[in-house]
DNA sequence: CGTTAGCACTCTAAGCAGTAGAGTGCCAAC
DNA sequence: GTTGGCACTCTACTGCTTAGAGTGCTAACG
């Protein structure tokens, strides 16, 4: 398809697209003509109207209704016809102030980063954790809790720490276990947790110290503790903010869409390949090719703390402030890269 | 108000409640005196139906359509009518084998317990994690991750584990960390968080040794750590499954429950109070006190292992299979609280 | 040749009347 | 105390009409 678009083409296609997303109505040809002076009669509007739907831009939603922008239709309002608008300072400072918690882990201030952005956009806000594949394994500790169960403590570079409970056949003195824990430090912190998935039996093979039931046990179990995939790595927020939203009044629809958030695994999915994008991402619709995501777009940008990335963003109807999401999800990826790295 | 019914009253009560339980629709007096064979003709029926009006216990969503329950009407229900079912041995069977995942953390088999109920009842399944405020402390541990910062690592028995970042203003000796931590563990170690949350500022006093600045944050930061407000203590499960229920169709009312589920403190605080009953509880709509379960029940049970205890349920509208939920939870309730006990 | 006014046409949303059906309450009779 | 009968009420559905919005097309205009 030829998607050269004449000069009045574009505005006409930016104003409806603007003037769609603020009503939620299919904007007519004599409100463009008259509410945004372009100099010209409802009568050409409409001639140009008929031009952009041919072109796949826009349709009806029937015969005697104005026009909405179809997925094609904003992406190239998102790709050539947006101007980018800047965050006032009010909004600057609402973030940063927000994201300043003292003393946390990664995962609170992630959280609040997705109550932040939530907040702010009226959208579902987003967060993945970083990729722990790539994370540093700082230091692993073994906690006997009762005389049959050690903790194992997997502790990494930046503030995560996940835990699994191993089942030993009988106790194991205090002694012994600090070795073990010894063992496991000296072999493997600052490796990352890929590499130490990859490599820990060749590592751990001919080793004499430590303990060698709680060693085993712990390789039988890398696979559950230093994995990725397992534990809370997305946060979402603002649910009710997406109920309000003019498209979800339809049951269906939401129904599906809350079905995405509760299955988690294909968000993580697509929040996981937009963490190696460098810069601000706009997924429309189908492009995401995820069932629930149907009529919906996802704003998100990585951040990054070291070694560690993640993503985050917002995810809403189709039909929203671009421009306004991507400066602010754009602004607060940002901040947030600067707060992890401090 | 009087409430002594009569035989009749009793089982025409039960019968309608029944009745509109599986339907979702009013229960008029034919219905009652056909399909029911109760050996009366409907006017006798609409005779009682009247008398039970009068009493509370039912009520007419308009002139002529026919009767549904009130909370009253189904408070006495379960209070006195209802009688109990037993479970079928493939659905203990299915509870106890989803329960029995081995080397979990507490975390995640209270999720799992949550997706079983949901699973089983199509309502929303509920659990919150043990009242932390009770539980033991087993070992404190002092991690140094940057020059200046410090994880604190609180393991309690039975496998939660809560940690918070300290940050410190100078690098601190291994040797001398691990000194510190000695101090806190021998201080500490076998209190409740609660005893040492009333306690720590005179536990610590007097202390010569350790790391004055990592003690001080320490205490300062206590109420952070060990309180039971803090963290992931709620997990709900199967929203998607109250969405197919009638009763949320409007969406307004959809919208109201979804913001009690975002909100969360309601709910937990809901919980928290049902952790204390040491039988199974049913909370009917505004019995709960709480706006967003209007028109909601909850059938609730607490579980115990060791010193700790939590709440597992079910929240669903008030039209609700009381009989069958109720032995649900109790046995879920009961499988919990064994493994955890283990 | 692009632009415009005019007009017939289409489709939706809203209002209105009429009807069928469900269910009640009451009364008189059993 | 129970029952059948009957008038009454209210909802939900149907079909009909109308107003309004918006289009596409055509012919005229600068």
């Amino acid at each position: 398809m030829q998607l050269d678009l004449s000069e009045r083409e574009r505005t006409i296609l930016a104003v409806l697209i603007d003037h769609y997303v603020r009503t939620a109505e299919p904007v007519g040809s004599r409100v463009i003509a008259t509410k945004y002076d372009l100099g010209v009669s409802p009568a050409t509007v409409r001639n140009t109207l008929s031009d952009l739907e041919e072109k796949g831009l826009i349709e009806q939603p029937h015969t005697s209704a104005g026009r909405i922008p179809t997925e094609t239709g904003y992406r190239l309002y998102v790709d050539k016809l947006l101007k980018s608008e800047r965050l006032s300072a009010s909004e600057r400072e609402k973030i940063k102030r927000a994201l300043s918690i003292d003393y946390s882990a990664i995962e609170d201030i992630l959280e609040q980063t997705s109550r932040v952005l939530a907040r702010l956009t009226s959208q579902l806000g987003v967060t993945i954790t970083p990729k722990f594949d790539q994370a540093v394994l700082n230091k692993v500790d073994l906690v006997q809790l009762t005389d049959t169960r050690v903790m194992v403590i997997v502790a990494v570079r930046s503030g995560i720490v996940r835990t699994i409970l191993i089942e030993v056949d009988s106790n194991i003195e205090v002694e012994r276990l600090r070795q073990t824990a010894d063992v496991l430090n000296e072999k493997l912190s600052g490796l990352s947790l890929g590499e130490i998935r990859r490599t820990i039996a060749e590592r751990l093979r001919a080793e004499e110290r430590g303990d060698p039931q709680v060693l085993k046990l712990f390789m039988e179990q890398h696979d559950h503790l230093l994995s990725e995939s397992s534990g809370d790595e997305l946060h979402t927020e603002g649910t009710m903010n997406i109920l309000s939203q003019k498209e979800f009044q339809n049951p269906e629809k939401l129904r599906e869409f809350l079905t995405l958030l509760e299955e988690r695994h294909s968000l993580i999915d697509l929040l996981k390949i937009k963490t190696f994008a460098n810069d601000i991402t706009v997924t429309i619709g189908a492009e995401a090719n995820i069932e629930g995501m149907k009529g919906c777009s996802a704003v998100t940008r990585s951040y990054q703390a070291g070694q560690i990335r993640g993503t985050v963003g917002v995810i809403g109807p189709t039909r929203m402030e671009y421009a306004k999401l991507m400066s602010l999800v754009d602004y607060t990826a940002k901040v947030l890269s600067e707060i992890l790295s401090r």
